[in-house]
DNA sequence: AGCCAGGACGGAT
DNA sequence: ATCCGTCCTGGC
């Protein structure tokens, strides 16, 4: 296994968001199960998230909201490596994070959008600037819905953190452990077995092949993004081992489609109460409303409505419990 | 003991 | 186009 890697810190960014901005929520998705890529430090409101540049220069952020620094609505970021970074290594980090976290959005536009659905504005009141959260790669983002997929969500916990330890790189940096996350040449070296060997099941044959896929698309993530919405869907699922699901989960977060969203069964059951006041209507009934009331707003009224769930109700988050 | 869980594939219809 | 058996694993 390869060692850790002490980060040293190398400079600040102050990131201004358009308002409204709220950072916990932005940063901090209760609902997400939890990964040794990042870590909220609830007590200091502060996110730690680590990230890959070229050559293999190693980051990691500590970001608390830009009012406390500066009184302004936005993210403040400390930023943190293993080697000397240039003006364009810099550059590269402010405008993922600006990507990551839609800081330039106009969360208002969805406001305005819903505001006929009385049912949505108390999720709006609490998670007011609110925004989607994916600091992911198109790789990695696809990683992590293959290991959403047909299983319980205690299981993908347990997937990732295997694959983490296996191939992810260890980093250390203000008193802080975490990893930063493989690449699909990490994945290519290796091999099915391997995978298989740390229970991800069926899905060792699906990694394999995204990141062969990845390993000679280089640039996938850019041509995505130049993309119509349904010609990236059509062209993710080329890759074998991404499917609708997936395919849904990379628009949302990545593309940052705000219409995306599954409703795969615990879903279908949540909004099925939230609609009809039972559990039991069918997907299509589901989703047909959903699109009465939100328009191409689905995927960020589906976020808000479950962000304020999990907030309303920590026992849903199972990884808490044990610690109690 | 069988079935399902935050799916996708391949083949048959 | 839609339907169905199959795939790893673990929990109930």
């Amino acid at each position: 296994m390869k060692r850790t890697k002490k980060l040293q810190k190398i400079c600040e960014l102050g990131l201004e968001a358009v308002p409204p901005f709220n950072f916990k929520y932005t940063v901090y998705k209760p609902s997400h199960f939890p990964t040794k890529l990042e870590y909220f430090d609830e007590a200091n409101e502060a996110l730690y998230r680590t990230f890959r540049l070229s050559q293999g220069k190693l980051v990691g952020l500590k970001m608390i909201d830009l009012k406390r620094a500066k009184g302004k609505q936005g993210i403040m970021a400390e930023v943190f490596s293993n080697r000397a970074l240039t003006k364009g290594d810099v550059k590269q980090v402010e405008s993922h994070v600006i990507h990551a976290y839609g800081l330039n959005e106009k969360v208002e536009e969805f406001y305005n959008a819903v505001a006929n659905d009385p049912q949505i504005q108390k999720s709006i009141h609490n998670l007011y600037g609110m925004r989607v959260s994916c600091f992911e790669s198109l790789f990695e983002i696809l990683n992590i819905s293959s290991m959403l997929q047909n299983t319980t969500v205690k299981r993908s916990e347990q997937m990732m953190q295997n694959m983490l330890s296996s191939f992810g790189r260890r980093v250390d940096y203000d008193g802080r452990q975490l990893y930063v996350f493989y690449t699909p040449q990490d994945i290519v070296q290796s091999s099915e077995q391997k995978l298989r060997d740390l229970k991800v099941g069926y899905r060792a044959r699906f990694l394999m092949e995204i990141a062969k896929h990845f390993d000679s698309n280089q640039n996938l993530d850019a041509q995505l993004k130049q993309m119509s919405f349904e010609d990236a869907k059509e062209r993710l699922m080329e890759i074998r081992g991404v499917g609708p699901y997936s395919a849904r989960i990379a628009l949302f977060q990545y593309l940052r489609r705000p219409n995306e969203i599954n409703f795969d069964s615990w879903k279908r059951k949540i909004f099925s109460k939230v609609f009809f006041g039972n559990e039991n209507e069918e997907v299509e009934k589901v989703e047909s409303e959903a699109k009465k009331r939100w328009g191409n707003w689905g995927g960020y009224a589906g976020l808000y409505t479950i962000e304020d769930l999990f907030v309303k109700h920590p026992e849903l988050q199972y990884w808490r419990k044990k610690d109690e």
